[in-house]
DNA sequence: CCATATTATGGAAGCCCTTCCATAAGAGGA
DNA sequence: TCCTCTTATGGAAGGGCTTCCATAATATGG
């Protein structure tokens, strides 16, 4: 037997007679054999492999996202190589170790800026590359509207009757932190509402870009102590966050959406546990498209980069009060959503 | 410039005279050399990545559990192959595709029982092989003491003075679930209390074997209707059943502490977030101690399988009432974690 | 029965490295 | 000056596959 036949049968190659066939699997049952992955790596010149770049991905938001990911890679005959980046100056280091010509055949890159650098690195490599999260006119690009979003968001909570609104935010240093707060502003400025600058807060956590429990719950804990201007709803920049802010609320006491009506973001699987109302960010679907895009870019490298964008819906559900008009005594709503 | 010079610049071989490295680092960067890892991987037979196997990697468990993974093997110069495994017919499937020779230098297996069938295979190969929440006699392995921890879990609702006591269990079919059990009845059994049949739940569902909100939802508002039979305290499997226990709880006005107490299982990053009683699974350590368990077999394969033990630590929160005697209305306290 | 097309097989070349062996150049000792 | 040791460099072999070209065997048609 040929080596060149026993390769032909390994990839099913039509003009192998059955015979030999058999023949070839039996012996190669036998032996144990299997095609050496890095040799036919470097023959093929593909590796059936991705790369992925995630920041945090022990966030919800990320693990959401990689499980569209996997989701839709394990129906492709592809593997996944998962980097995570924990800050972002380790996005260029990662980048100049795992950039790597013919490591993968396609990557994924998410919700970091791309440095240009590494951009002309890839086109030249002619490396297929999908963002999420993210923007580069070069590349295919799965973006969320966030200002929109949080637009939604405030316009929501001022239909509800507020007057007096509040931003909870992350850190600004993040483009989502800023894109949501110009939403937010949008909104309550189109109202005609003026906005108390102490309404205005955000996180100056450097730790996952203030999108932590944590900072939701101090942050609300300020608000919480305004008294008199205190705002009557507050939107918070994510669900985490809202998280935090619905058991600073408790433990103050204060009863979610009639003391102060709560807006969160992203829908991550505990806010329709919460009871949380929140702007819901399509995450599996992301990840899941994204890994459809690349694959389809892999076979025609040549077309134009395509850039696609969802805007975040609105779910309705109890902590801004069951659309009610909020501080109406009679149908005061059930308490929803306490953490300690 | 030869071929073995350049090679030699790029592994930092000593006798490379200092004037000809510059010249091929020069060289190399105008032309935007970098060596292909799958060339070199087949020529050094060694691929600088390892493999993991993981069920479910949505879940808490497992998201903290990769973290762990991700940041200590971000100090080894290793990729990291991520392959989920969603339901235990799959597993075989993936092993064959993933077992691979060749393809990685070391595999790190969770929580899943590796088929002997693979296991003799991984031997045969000398691949490094690294087992988690679970075992195989052959491979080192970190496992947690399921048994131990339940019964110390319900030891803890027996010395809260706690006669009637429930266990709100997982899938039977899956390991931690059944140990979680026999702990459990081990301690009921030697405190001599009897157990009511009816006391004793678990979920029949296939997904995530049963360790999700929903299960814990549904199984105490079981616990709920049993009127005078109710149990005054419940040990809970997981803690994500047990957030779903709560929201029962609160859904039926029930108080938590008060009305029921209720200890978790895992000390996910939300138990502290709800004040849970529950016992700690050291998830982020056990990733990382299994990868730096991996890194030193892979030096040295020869050296025979260690097994390791954790026992899992009672982390008292307030869904037992804060060491106070259950039922007592003076010390009643203040209401947990509710979810609606 | 021969020419031609078809099907099946063998193996060389090539993929891109590392590693080892051979050789060249320079240094040091007698 | 000649000989031995280092130090530096070049390049062949080898790693395990795929792919292509050449050839053998068989079938088809006239």
């Amino acid at each position: 037997m040929g080596i060149g036949t026993v390769s032909r049968v390994f990839n099913d190659h039509p003009s192998v007679s059955d015979e030999t066939r058999q023949r070839v699997l039996r012996v190669a049952n036998r032996l144990n054999y299997q095609p050496h992955p890095y040799a036919r790596g470097l023959a093929r010149k593909r590796t059936n492999s991705i790369l992925t770049f995630v920041p945090f991905f022990t966030t919800f938001f990320f693990v959401e996202i990689l499980h569209g990911v996997q989701s839709k890679l394990s129906e492709h005959d592809c593997d996944l190589l998962l980097y995570g980046v924990n800050h972002p100056d380790q996005v260029s280091a990662s980048l100049k170790r795992n950039a790597i010509r013919g490591r993968v055949d396609g990557v994924l890159f998410f919700s970091m800026k791309m440095p240009d650098e590494f951009a002309a690195q890839y086109i030249e490599m002619k490396t297929p590359v999908v963002l999420v999260d993210t923007y580069h006119p070069s590349f295919d690009s799965f973006t969320v509207e966030n200002v929109q979003g949080a637009y939604t968001a405030a316009k929501h909570l001022i239909s509800l009757g507020h007057q007096k609104i509040g931003i909870l935010n992350a850190n600004l240093e993040s483009v989502p932190a800023r894109e949501r707060l110009h939403g937010f502003q949008k909104a309550v400025k189109e109202a005609g509402l003026s906005i108390d600058p102490i309404w205005l807060k955000h996180s100056a956590s450097p730790r996952l870009d203030g999108f932590t429990r944590e900072t939701g719950y101090e942050l609300m804990k300020e608000f919480i102590t305004m008294g008199s201007r205190r705002p009557s709803a507050v939107f918070v920049a994510s669900d985490i966050q809202a998280i935090g802010a619905l058991a600073a609320l408790q433990d103050a006491n204060l009863h979610c959406p009639d003391d102060v009506a709560i807006v969160g973001f992203d829908d991550i699987m505990l806010a329709s546990s919460l009871g949380l109302t929140t702007m819901r960010q399509p995450m599996f679907e992301m990840g899941s498209l994204a890994v459809e895009r690349l694959m389809t870019r892999m076979q025609d490298p040549a077309q134009p980069a395509v850039h696609m964008t969802f805007t975040p819906k609105l779910v309705v559900r109890s902590t801004c009060g069951f659309e009610n008009s909020p501080n109406n005594p009679v149908t005061r709503s059930k308490s929803v959503g306490a953490i300690s």
